[in-house]
DNA sequence: AAATATCAATGACAATTATCATATACGAAA
DNA sequence: TTTCGTATATGATAATTGTCATTGATATTT
């Protein structure tokens, strides 16, 4: 089992939306909410269904998955402890067009449609942060569509890893001690995010491994040039 | 030269978030916004420049682009009369992650960030409509990425036909005459909309038309066979 | 109307990427 | 530990798509 998270010292609460709520709006919030453990690879919501509410992930890591009519899968987006998702259908009337699965054992709060959008209306503050998070969502969708449209696989692979470090690295790393690796994705769903083969994945793996780009061991991928893992990717910065 | 557009009777306006706006705040609207007339190719925004303001295509078609590295230019979307644009840079607090331009000689009004951002503070329902505005991008965005990744050429093709078509009715065609046609768009932007090059298009564009999905003529494209379509396209429904 | 530039069309060829087959390594479960 | 299933790895080959070159069509300018 697992604890109960208490949106009151919540840290991920803090990133969030939620941040505006006070008072006897957050003990509701904290009553209201309903919290799961989801094992690695349980899923969380169905592409095409009805969302009845909002999830924030509190801790683990969820991938946001289309199935294509062939059955393949793509990875849209990785979320990460202290983001919403499922927000995108919900605030647009819509049903999910997309599923939602856990990739490393996850713990997701839940709160129903009715008690979120009364706090949306009732913080305008609220409202303003979640168009900020939309805003940064379609940012993200765009780029990556760019990528999608622009780069052939070399490019978005290594794109793919930095991407993924940064998203996976600890906020805080004063000492620099953090060897930055990636071991919560397989390889076909590392070829599922940038939209290719997962043999072509594995090949390309190895070439970087062979050019000193990365390490392997096992399902970890050790990122060891970072620099050159840019100009591979085609990133300017 | 062109008439201003008085937001008044702007039906346009009726379909954007400023519908909301009454009394003394649709007369501010209807002073301090600035139209002009973009001919076609002209650019509206750029890439990385930073937003003043909120755009709103009066008349004409505008496209969001993004360019790579080497120069290439992929389409993100396209912008139809009644649609806001420039919104999720100036929402998000960022740079524009992309350009516009007018692919018709286009009608655009623009209104300062200040005044636009009074009134969503002013019109908590304006802020609402925003946010499923930003909804039903980021669902676009997510839906053209997934066939980015998940399709071929092909079927990318027959499916951006369609989605040019739908966009490109008329909201009312009561008399079913409407010819489906594709016109403001060159053989090189369809490339640029969904991935790949000219010359790719230019062929399946010539397979289509054996097989009489569409006639084309000159730089016209007529779709003749709209179910048909939707089968090479891969699309349910 | 002629000249020029731009766009569409098509062929030949090369590069990229996917698919299929198979071997090997690894991890979970008995 | 052994076994079994799954993930990784690599080779061979085919399919897709991109690039370069050329021609023809169309539109725009002088």
């Amino acid at each position: 089992m697992f604890k109960k998270p208490e949106c009151d010292d919540c840290l991920t609460r803090t990133k969030s939306c939620f941040v505006h709520l006070v008072n006897e709006d957050l003990i509701e919030l904290n009553e209201k909410k309903v919290c799961n453990l989801y094992k690695k690879g349980q899923n969380i919501f169905y592409e095409a269904s009805k969302p009845t509410g909002i999830f924030c992930l509190n801790e683990g890591k969820i991938k946001i998955t289309k199935i294509g009519i062939d059955g393949k899968e793509h990875i849209v987006r990785i979320v990460m402890a202290g983001d919403l998702f499922g927000v995108r259908a919900l605030i647009g009337g819509r049903n999910y067009a997309s599923s939602s699965t856990a990739i490393e054992d996850s713990i997701v709060c839940y709160l129903n449609k009715d008690t979120f959008l009364k706090f949306i209306i009732k913080y305008p503050k609220m409202a303003h942060s979640l168009m900020t998070f939309l805003s940064h969502l379609l940012e993200e969708s765009d780029y990556k569509m760019g990528s999608l449209a622009l780069k052939p696989v070399r490019e978005r692979l290594a794109e793919s890893l930095l991407y993924l470090n940064n998203k996976f690295k600890p906020d805080f790393d004063l000492q620099n001690q953090y060897t930055h690796q990636i071991n919560s994705l397989s390889r076909e769903e590392l070829a599922n995010l940038i939209g290719t083969a997962t043999e072509t994945v594995i090949r390309l793996l190895s070439e970087f491994k062979k050019d000193k780009l990365i390490a392997i061991e096992g399902k970890i991928i050790f990122l060891l040039d970072i620099p050159k893992l840019k100009k591979v990717a085609n990133i300017l910065e």
